[in-house]
DNA sequence: TACTAGTTGCAACATTGTTGCATTACTAAA
DNA sequence: TTTAGTAATGCAACAATGTTGCAACTAGTA
């Protein structure tokens, strides 16, 4: 029900106090009905057939979404940032699953235990970054 | 002892069955003198005084060196490779620091158990990409 | 020394993302 | 409802990183 996420993202756009523009609405919406995390490219492409939306603030609005923490980027080994909607279950921290043939994104939940890892003397842990590579279940 | 990274370069080189050309000692020397994975443009600083090195040709050489594994690349959240030497610790695979400071990046030793991650059914694991993130000594 | 395939340099191009600035439109206040 | 102010947008130009095609060069070999 696409309906359903558009009203979804007009909440939620309104709830982090900014305004309600169209271009945010329609980028929200199409994220939110994502499974997987997806690039600029693929978020201009599905905007085609409507009225279109400048390349730039596609960048921006993603931008903005991110820190608002409405969504989050996922960075990759093709260099391109990938974006997700964040819920309860993963707006801390978690991993990335990448197909390594079809270059699909998903969001996997667990996390290795942050503390374990024993960093040289003098440095100081922050977050960590985590993909697991593969093959999804189309590529298999 | 800069002369031994070069003769080391150049064992390296010959040993996988490629040309020893000048561009390739004089990169995979200074990756071997580097104790962290420096960027393409950080190479190309080190090769200013001297003769020139054209952009592409560095390109290249990273990329044969990386394919022969003599170094290996790290991607980071600047969408900006780093390139690393391959030695016995770390040719396989290893998890990366880098700093949100000043950006540096040194390799780490360990890494989480490959087979904990419960991937959707279906899906198949293949590698793990992991970036451990927060400060180093000099930036603590 | 001469040959040849592998390597390099150059120019042009591709992709992804950013900046500056004038115009538009969302929201709140009158 | 109308108005005004500011946030958001569109456009053009730019920046950073990496890639491709092709002619010229050179390391290794006969």
């Amino acid at each position: 029900m696409p309906n359903t996420f558009k009203t979804a993202a007009e909440r939620r756009i309104r709830q982090c106090g900014g305004r309600v523009t169209a271009g945010r609405v329609r980028i929200l919406t199409i994220l939110l009905a994502e499974q997987q995390a997806i690039t600029h490219r693929e978020i201009e492409r599905r905007l085609l057939g409507k009225l279109p939306l400048d390349r730039v603030t596609l960048y921006r609005v993603l931008e903005w979404l991110t820190d608002k923490q409405l969504i989050h980027k996922v960075v990759s080994d093709d260099r391109v940032w990938r974006f997700h909607t964040n819920n309860e279950l993963n707006s801390h921290q978690h991993a990335h699953f990448k197909c390594t043939s079809c270059a699909s994104v998903i969001c996997l939940d667990e996390l290795p235990n942050e503390r374990d890892w024993s960093l040289p003397i003098g440095y100081q842990f922050q977050e960590i970054e985590l993909t697991v590579k593969g093959l999804c279940a189309e590529c298999v």
